[in-house]
DNA sequence: GTCTATAAATGGATAGAC
DNA sequence: GTCTATCCATTTATAGAC
């Protein structure tokens, strides 16, 4: 892996943690073990970084959904499949996903930024959509209204169990998102 | 109203904007119109400060609910007037909610802040799971699985749908609640 | 690509006068 | 309670050598 894929991914760990403002080139620095001005030669501004993480981000999204598109299963096992990568994510509920943590800073990064960070979400909200669609069709699962309304609503609960599973732990997700999937149940 | 009190509720304020990391004694000092040594008279230190905010934003949850729950309103009313009290906080979708600010930066608050916090959403917690509760009695609305694990789906969905408008647009969060209250119609 | 050194600005926090 | 002045650490960022 080269040097810019390290520093973009070590990033993206350490959102999990901090918000894009609270974290420092010097930690970056201190994590890789190269200086804070060799991680400027990558990224001269910390805008910079903080762009290039949310395209590599929008291009995980964007295979994660390809892949589990592909994957031989059923709507309902692809939903889970779904949930069980976003639990992975945040390992067990002490780190937040980092979309959230953009979310939460939105103010402090870049318009550039957010957009791609839209364009991430809106992805996952596609993906869903599609889901419940394809679910609701073979009678595989039940919902009301339309499939994009709900899929928002699938994606804002999975986002907002992610974050407060921070304070309430690790079981907090895990229940939420079995909540979640009695609601769905035909 | 006096400056402790004051300078708190601009904090709340500016944590809707900002993270806790990302906001300065220099941000409160401009907009109030006193130097930043004086801030430090009234919250020597910032956690003390962090601290003060939570407990007046657990304060302000338990007189909430308290008046919620003595209003002469069914259960179903009540929980939309829940909702709509959480629309203002956000104002249109402009500004994010102070709690979900302040999870988001969980590693960057003191373990003291973080008990509050989750004080307030436990609150919040109880307070949905005994509408859900009496509204299922009455006949009113309907859930599967226990009230609890509901109440923690429909604050989570609430939560991540707040903060979701940030970047979507005011009309994420309304069309969100829309559907969530779709779900609990019998 | 990486380093040391350093600039320039901002952050939290304190001392002491009024 | 409020002020000015100041301290010290940190942060983003650059210059220039290797």
């Amino acid at each position: 892996m080269d040097r810019k894929t390290e520093i973009v991914q070590l990033t993206i760990e350490i959102l999990k943690v901090k918000g894009f403002d609270s974290f420092s080139y010097n930690d970056l620095s201190q994590e890789i073990g190269i200086s804070k001005a060799s991680i400027h030669h990558h990224f001269k501004r910390k805008e910079d970084l903080g762009l290039a993480l949310l395209l590599f981000m929008k291009e995980g999204t964007l295979s994660r959904n390809e892949h589990l598109f592909d994957l031989e299963l059923s709507p309902w096992d692809k939903l889970e499949a779904f949930f069980n990568m976003n639990a992975q994510v945040i390992e067990n509920g002490t780190k937040n996903c980092p979309v959230n943590s953009l979310q939460a800073n939105v103010n402090v990064i870049s318009a550039e930024m957010a957009d791609v960070l839209k364009d991430i979400v809106d992805l996952e909200i596609d993906l869903v959509t599609t889901l419940l669609e394809d679910g609701r069709k073979e009678g595989q699962l039940f919902f009301k209204g339309k499939a994009r309304d709900h899929a928002a609503l699938v994606v804002s609960t999975m986002r907002g169990a992610m974050q407060q599973s921070r304070i309430h732990g690790h079981g907090f997700f895990r229940q939420t998102i079995e909540q979640l999937k009695t609601n769905l149940k035909v």
